[in-house]
DNA sequence: GAGTGGTCTAGACCACTAT
DNA sequence: TAGTGGTCTAGACCACTCT
């Protein structure tokens, strides 16, 4: 484990155990160098990382603080550390999570995905289309759009399962990022059948592009999720 | 300007000039150290900035690249730096926004909000809701709640412009971060009332909560947006 | 093995806050 | 003016990729 990690998560954690509150101000960073026996910019790089993260606040010629959250929030930032990238799969482990797929293809890419994933005028794509279901019940309808020159070989039961385990376990391919765009409106035809909801009723939908560590773009997907299981968190830093 | 935040600059606006494009790999570390005349740290600092705000990718052990990139994201992020914090008289700076006050009063805090902003028991809050319009559309509906104690002397002509520039340049206060839940619900009366909106049809509600640099919590506001003109954009690094 | 980016240091100097 | 965190450096050493 590098340093500055240790040290982010072992102050994370004094923060957990309410060691350090909320408004609290943390020792001096010339203290901490002493206490965990670093230099200034390890301990630099301990504390962005906490403030990225939205648990502290640091301010010039004053100090290193605890930020004032509600003591909710400070359990949801202190545990799951940062934000989530892969499947639900892992977020949702421990409970029963299937796929209904209602289309496993090969086509030629739309224009919409040939820009998102900077494909050629005649590159084919796969087209998968899956329901996620949540201890039986629907959570989201997925559409989802991959180069086979990417992602050689891909089977109906990697989509069944989890699609990411297979990149990554079986090609051993990275996944670096992904771009996300949250918009809102009435549930279609198909969504509102698959899902059970009246049709029009509100639904989250939600435009994904994943990159490998190389750069490249390998899934584009459109996810429109049931409103009652759906919640975004994120925090901006000035 | 600083040093790190200049070479930052300079190879966005590269990126976006198409010097360096979608895929290219950018010139090693050690080149750019020339380039810039700078030391190693400061040149990996610029490219982990450019690196968070989705720009580019690096790899240890091969180099650092340009990500592929549809173009039209890539000019969003090349262009407006990063996620907005301030109210959308600067968002929509250019437009006609105006506000029309629904309420404007002082209330003991609720509960929920006396968790949020970790309020005594019988802390008074302004409590303040108003309408937002777009060039004469309605385009979303605010409730927010801030303590007197922090915010003194808010006037009703503030809501009716903006709140953060009283409160940033009159009473001298730093804004230092936010933190966002993003859900999807059906519109209730007073929100299809207000925004011309069909009852339960699909509106984003956003709920805020925003900290000064002191680590103090100053507001907290839930927002519903009509779903035109609403979309909210993040980037996730592994 | 040659070459890439990453971590960490010790210390000089800077920018901001408080009193 | 004392004390806080921030920037930047030059260089040692490390981890990873590719051939």
């Amino acid at each position: 484990m590098l340093k500055y990690q240790a040290i982010a998560n072992d102050i994370r954690q004094k923060i957990n155990d309410g060691i350090y509150k909320p408004d609290d101000q943390l020792p001096l960073t010339s203290e901490l160098e002493n206490t965990y026996h670093v230099s200034k910019m390890t301990i630099k790089r301990a504390l962005d990382h906490l403030e990225a993260a939205g648990l502290i606040v640091k301010r010039r010629g004053s100090g290193t603080f605890v930020k004032g959250l509600a003591s909710n929030d400070l359990d949801k930032l202190t545990q799951h550390s940062s934000q989530q990238l892969f499947g639900m799969s892992k977020v949702f482990a421990g409970h029963n999570v299937v796929s209904k797929i209602l289309a496993f293809e090969v086509i030629t890419a739309p224009a919409e995905v040939m820009a998102k994933l900077r494909l050629d005028d005649d590159s084919f794509v796969y087209h998968i289309v899956r329901v996620r279901f949540l201890d039986g019940k629907p959570l989201s309808l997925e559409t989802s759009y991959m180069p086979i020159s990417l992602i050689p070989d891909l089977r109906r039961q990697h989509a069944e399962h989890s699609i990411f385990s297979y990149i990554r376990d079986t090609l051993h391919l990275n996944i670096q990022s992904a771009h996300r765009i949250v918009q809102v409106r009435g549930a279609n035809e198909l969504e509102s059948k698959e899902m059970s909801l009246a049709p029009g009723s509100p639904v989250a939908v939600v435009r994904e592009t994943y990159f490998l560590s190389n750069g490249l773009p390998f899934n584009y997907s459109i996810t429109t999720h049931e409103p009652d299981h759906f919640a975004l968190e994120t925090v901006v830093i000035a």
